[in-house]
RNA sequence: GGGCUUGUAGCUCAGGUGGUUAGAGCGCUACACUGAUAAUGUAGAGGUCCGUGGUUCGAGUCCACGCAGGCCCA
């Protein structure tokens, strides 16, 4: 076969190509249907919500993805891979009611919910096309034509089971949660709206610092101790007040110090023990009056401002732990043990006290860190028979906090003429709200150590413009934190890549774990399959639709339901009967069940949480169990999957914990946790910022494999990649534009020569090739491990090495006579010339499949314009030949690099041309073992620095000056803290001495027993000689130019030029010439007649004769030459 | 404020279990080489290895405390 060549190649026209030819060839489905019955791995796909147009890093969180799909592809697994959209969610009503130009408040209004709904699911794939366009340009291979979609109804119904089946071990259940919550507008908010401009004002606030009376006991004895038996209080500071009645705990800061104050309480002048942190007792008190008279001041009349204080004791928060108090509002008692100190990490000493007053029923904190320590909420039972806290949703306190009952706790929710009213009713110049006499009340019960004003940003309602609650809102949850235990010990089976996300980020997040609140109060989501009876004593779950169609007609049946329940459950069951229910609000909402004693049911209005959708994906992208069960016994859990590092707590935890829950198993085995993609200069990517990269721009200019293989080998996937366009071009030209260099090579003198690839005679190759080929049987291995556990950048830079540094520019270069040798040109091909090919294309074939699961279509391309075959994505893995691996030749080879190294060194520093052969390069060995490894790879030292002989200089010789260098790695064990003189005693050692070591083994140097193992010999310096050392290795140059090597490097210079004229006159690579030669010096003369055998065969001329005169002159160091030069 | 993470040459990055002279590529300067030429070689300039303290005979590497950037959470 002929092999194609390429001139000025074009990658992103390449890609396309490829692309073409896997669609018309159905690659991708090939890839799997070879693996037919064969070990599956499987990849789940972490769903992107269409719509929004996909980035920059996109593409490199797909090609993580497709990498180790194609890897165990080629390993010989079957992968199948399904795509799926997030349908579901905020953003999607977001845009929604952007593009309509309404609000939430619309909906049910100005537009129905069924057409609001049927808006959403129009809008939500609005950008597949661009999606399914970069998955294909890119060359991420992904099933496109069956993907799961989480509005659809199977999938819904799956993710109902699921609910079910959590439902039915007792995991699901309704609370509450503690959410912005605007009194004035009677609705929650979410946090997308508490983020609207103008939500936070400054305002003027009632703050109070109240004093909790510590009850004597074990854990506070003491406290007690140091105030002598007096009481103890601990102050805590609020913002609002009208909390204090709900207050059931003070939350303090482990490592925060803290200080118990003998002082004076300043309203009742009572003295009192009071503790707070010790950083803030600076804002409390002034330092002057520190140590002061108590005395005089509990004497004095006329109190002085600044009151005397003492420190008594010093704590830390750990110790305050479990300190119990007496309550200070007392209108209603908990349900359970309350009022002590408990710890918390949100505590700071910013400001108030460093002890924060803790009301469950009012701040997310509060709720949270109360629930964790089994502090219980402040709550009544209302008319219902419904717990609710101690201020209505109207914002009102409730009858039972007798002194404030029905007064609103926010002075804003009262209008003019209810405050005039009040006012009167108060009996009061001036209406005092409800912070200002509770302030008033605890001053006059030496309750309140501390009264102001207090000025800070808070959070105002965007419809009223009245200040929002946080307020306990109905939700429900999954008790995720009962099955904290096994989530904790499954995560420790997975292996994350980094480590680092799984262990710290992951884990801990499980170790501190919450119960998950489902409930989202919106429109466009998976509603909550639950109907209720109205006081919540009765409740149905529903896990499937044959189960509800069950449902809807034993309800029908009975004759209980109105007339338009009847209707809605008609209506919902002709769609079920049909196969087109809408599994959506409203129409779910329109069906009433009935519960086991006959009271009516209706759906709890809440829509799930979106991240149970795609955290369902395992079950529900195959509508398990209603369907495919053996499809998801085989391909669950998942072997591989990857997303973004921000998914830790997102899909990551949600795939987890629904697994883990129903089915006593990891949803993932591996799973690697990507970095972000910044700018250039290492800020975040955004449209409004312009700094955005346009993927499919960067794909057409760059092509998509140098695109995938920049950000692959530039920083590991877990590191968030500084993507620059500089960086692919340097991808391209050295990497991409190396290799095929190094094909086009292959195939410019295979076509020449006729080459047939028949495979490697091991018996034919010369050192070189056993060389690269055992250099290509460590990359086989060092890409497969890369590979298999998940280090693509590591497969990516070794392969480029491999390329670059050992293929191209050692194993090409220094056999390129091999490859175009004159003598032997065209359709001749000896043993060696054909080893050299098939070494040649056995490297080039190996490196198109490892390269392949990075770079796709390059690995496609240079594997079929190699084969001729089908495609490399359906080849199997490269194995390790272990005859063909050779570490002592690899040793020799490094040598002879380094050799060479130091030759061209001295030959540039010494202005000695290559041209110019030389007599012999000495090397000194010490070693027998060193000399006969260069030995092997003589030749390739003498042909690439163009010297005659290698010689060896060995101790005998006597012109080695040797030197002595500690070995510290040796000596360190042995000498410890003598290292310093030991070191020295080495360096400075005699001749003598040395030689004692090395015929005795070792020798006593200034009392030390020195070992052959703990000093390196090495010589430098050999007087008479150009030399060159580096890393223990010294050489030195013979440069005595004698009359006939000067005729040789004249040869040498003469051929160069007529090779540099044969190029610029266009001559062909196999065009014969005619040389005529101008007569000239003695020297020219001699040069040329001597050399003629060889001049003509490396330019290969038919003829070269002098003559009189000729016409173009070449150009030289000393004289110049006039020649005619013909094509024959 | 908490958890995780990063910090090495102008830029992008390597630097098992501590070993004294910290590397590569790109870029820059100079000089070569080349029938692979959008390449290649050699040499040079360029470093408080984020800082401080500690452990050690010895710290880029281990420990503590900071600083700066990033992500997630509050």
């Amino acid at each position: 076969m002929s092999f194609k060549e390429y001139k000025n190649l074009d990658y992103a026209a390449l890609a396309d190509e490829i692309l073409d030819f896997w669609n018309a060839n159905n690659i991708f489905e090939k890839s799997i249907s070879t693996r037919e019955g064969q070990p599956t791995f499987t990849f789940f796909e972490g769903p992107p919500s269409a719509n929004g147009t996909p980035g920059i890093h996109h593409v490199m969180a797909r090609a993580i993805k497709d990498i180790f799909c194609r890897y165990q592809t080629l390993k010989g697994k079957q992968v199948k891979r399904k795509g799926g959209w997030d349908t579901h969610g905020l953003p999607v009503e977001l845009q929604v009611e952007k593009e309509l130009g309404i609000t939430k408040e619309d909906i049910g209004k100005s537009i129905s919910v069924e057409e609001y709904n049927k808006k959403c699911r129009e809008t939500v794939m609005k950008f597949t096309d661009q999606w399914n366009s970069l998955t294909e340009k890119m060359g991420y291979w992904v099933d496109l034509e069956n993907p799961y979609v989480t509005y659809q109804a199977n999938y819904i119904e799956s993710v109902w089971n699921l609910l079910k089946r959590l439902y039915d071990q007792g995991l699901l259940y309704k609370g509450y949660t503690i959410q912005p919550y605007s009194p004035a507008a009677g609705t929650g908010l979410s946090s997308h709206e508490l983020n609207q401009p103008g939500c936070y004002r400054d305002v003027k606030d009632t703050s109070l610092t109240a004093q909790f009376k510590a009850i004597k006991n074990a854990k506070s004895e003491f406290l007690f101790k140091a105030s002598g038996d007096a009481p103890v209080y601990l102050l805590a500071w609020t913002t609002t007040p009208w909390t204090l009645p709900s207050n059931t705990a003070l939350t303090a800061g482990k490592n925060i110090t803290y200080v118990l104050v003998k002082t004076f309480n300043p309203y009742t002048y009572v003295p009192v023990y009071v503790v707070l942190a010790k950083d803030l007792v600076k804002n409390y008190f002034q330092a002057a009056a520190e140590n002061s008279d108590f005395a005089a001041y509990e004497a004095a009349e006329k109190k002085p401002q600044a009151i005397p204080y003492e420190i008594v004791a010093t704590c830390k928060g750990s110790d305050l732990e479990g300190v119990e108090y007496e309550q200070l509002m007392p209108y209603v008692q908990p349900s359970a043990p309350a009022f002590r100190v408990i710890l918390g990490d949100f505590v700071t000493t910013e400001d108030g006290t460093g002890m924060v007053h803790t009301a469950p029923t009012f701040g997310a904190d509060d709720f949270r860190v109360a629930a964790q320590n089994n502090i219980p909420a402040l709550l009544i039972t209302d008319e219902n028979g419904k717990e609710v806290p101690l201020v209505n949703r109207q914002g009102r306190f409730v009858a039972q906090v007798t002194d404030y009952a029905l007064e609103p706790v926010k002075e804003a929710y009262l209008t003019d003429e209810e405050k005039e009213a009040e006012r009167v009713k108060q009996g009061r110049d001036k209406y005092l709200s409800v912070d200002e006499r509770i302030a008033i009340q605890l001053k006059t019960e030496n309750k309140a150590f501390n009264v102001q004003k207090f000025d800070h940003p808070y959070p105002h309602c965007w419809r009223t413009d009245k200040p929002v609650l946080y307020y306990p809102l109905d939700s429900w949850f999954i008790k995720t934190t009962a099955v904290k235990d096994k989530l904790i010990a499954l995560n420790k089976t997975i292996q994350w890549k980094p480590e680092s996300t799984g262990t710290g980020r992951f884990g801990n997040w499980l170790e501190n774990l919450v119960d998950w609140n489902l409930s989202r109060s919106r429109y466009w989501g998976t509603p909550l399959p639950i109907w209720r009876t109205e006081d919540g004593s009765e409740e149905i779950c529903i896990g499937s639709l044959e189960q509800l169609k069950t449902e809807i007609e034993k309800a029908q049946a009975s004759g209980t339901l109105t007339d338009v329940q009847t209707k809605g459950n008609a209506a919902f069951l002709k769609a079920l009967a049909a196969g087109e229910a809408d599994l959506h609000r409203p129409f779910v909402d329109e069906v009433f069940l009935l519960s086991a004693t006959g009271n009516v049911l209706t759906r709890e209005l809440d829509l799930i949480d979106v991240w149970f959708d795609s955290g369902a994906m395992p079950f529900a992208q195959w509508h398990y169990p209603f369907e495919n069960q053996d499809v998801f016994k085989q391909s669950y859990p998942a072997d591989f999957i990857s997303e973004g590092v921000d998914q830790t707590r997102g899909w990551f935890f949600t795939l987890h914990a629904i697994s883990s829950m129903v089915e006593d198993s990891v949803a993932f085995k591996n799973v690697v946790s990507t970095g972000l993609v910044l700018d250039k200069n290492g800020n975040k990517m955004s449209k409004r910022l312009g700094n955005a990269i346009d993927p499919f721009e960067t794909l057409k200019a760059y092509g998509a494999d140098p695109t995938r293989w920049y950000m692959i080998t530039n920083a590991q996937p877990w590191d968030n990649l500084k993507f620059d366009l500089a960086g692919i071009t340097e991808v391209r030209n050295k990497f991409f534009g190396t290799l095929t260099n190094t094909y086009n090579f292959f195939a410019l003198y295979a076509n020449l020569d006729g080459f047939e690839q028949k495979g490697i005679k091991e018996e034919d190759l010369t050192e070189l090739d056993r060389w690269i080929l055992s250099k290509l049987m460590n990359l086989i291995a060092e890409v497969d491990e890369a590979f298999e556990t998940y280090e693509p950048t590591k497969a990516g830079r070794a392969i480029q090495d491999f390329v670059c540094d050992h293929l191209s520019n050692w194993y090409v270069r220094l056999s390129r006579r091999r490859f175009w040798n004159p003598e032997t040109a065209n359709q001749v091909i000896t043993a060696d010339k054909q080893a050299a090919y098939e070494t040649l294309y056995h490297c080039l074939e190996t490196v198109a499949q490892l390269m392949s699961p990075i770079a796709p279509f390059y690995g496609e391309w240079l594997y079929k314009n190699l084969t001729g075959k089908e495609s490399v994505h359906l080849t199997h893995f490269a194995k390790v030949n272990p005859s063909l691996q050779n570490p002592a030749l690899e040793t020799s080879m490094e040598l002879a690099q380094g050799i060479c190294s130091l030759v061209h060194s001295i030959r540039k520093v010494h202005r000695l041309k290559v041209r110019q052969p030389l007599a012999q390069v000495l090397v000194p060995v010490l070693q027998e073992s060193v000399r006969d490894q260069i030995r092997r790879v003589e030749d390739l030292i003498k042909s690439e620095v163009n010297v005659k002989e290698v010689n060896y200089l060995n101790d005998a010789s006597g012109v080695l000056n040797k030197k002595v260098k500690p070995n510290f790695k040796a000596l360190g064990p042995k000498f410890g803290k003598d290292m310093k003189v030991v070191a020295e005693a080495i360096t400075g050692m005699s001749s003598e001495d040395l030689a004692l070591i090395e015929s005795a083994g070792s020798a006593k140097i200034q009392g030390f027993e020195i070992a052959l193992a703990d000093i390196e010999i090495l010589t430098e310096d050999m007087p008479g000689y150009l030399t060159a050392s580096e890393g223990g290795l010294t050489i030195a140059l013979d440069n005595t130019l004698t009359p006939e090597l000067v005729r040789e490097g004249n040869a040498r210079e003469f051929v160069n030029r007529i090779q540099n004229l044969r190029k610029d006159s266009g001559f062909d690579v196999t065009d014969k010439i005619y040389i005529q030669v101008q007569r000239s010096d003695e020297e020219w003369t001699a040069s040329l007649n001597e050399f003629k055998a060889y001049i003509s065969q490396e330019v290969q001329a038919l003829s070269l004769e002098w003559v009189d005169s000729a016409s173009t002159e070449l150009t030289f160091e000393e004289s110049n030459l006039f020649v005619n030069v013909t094509v024959a």
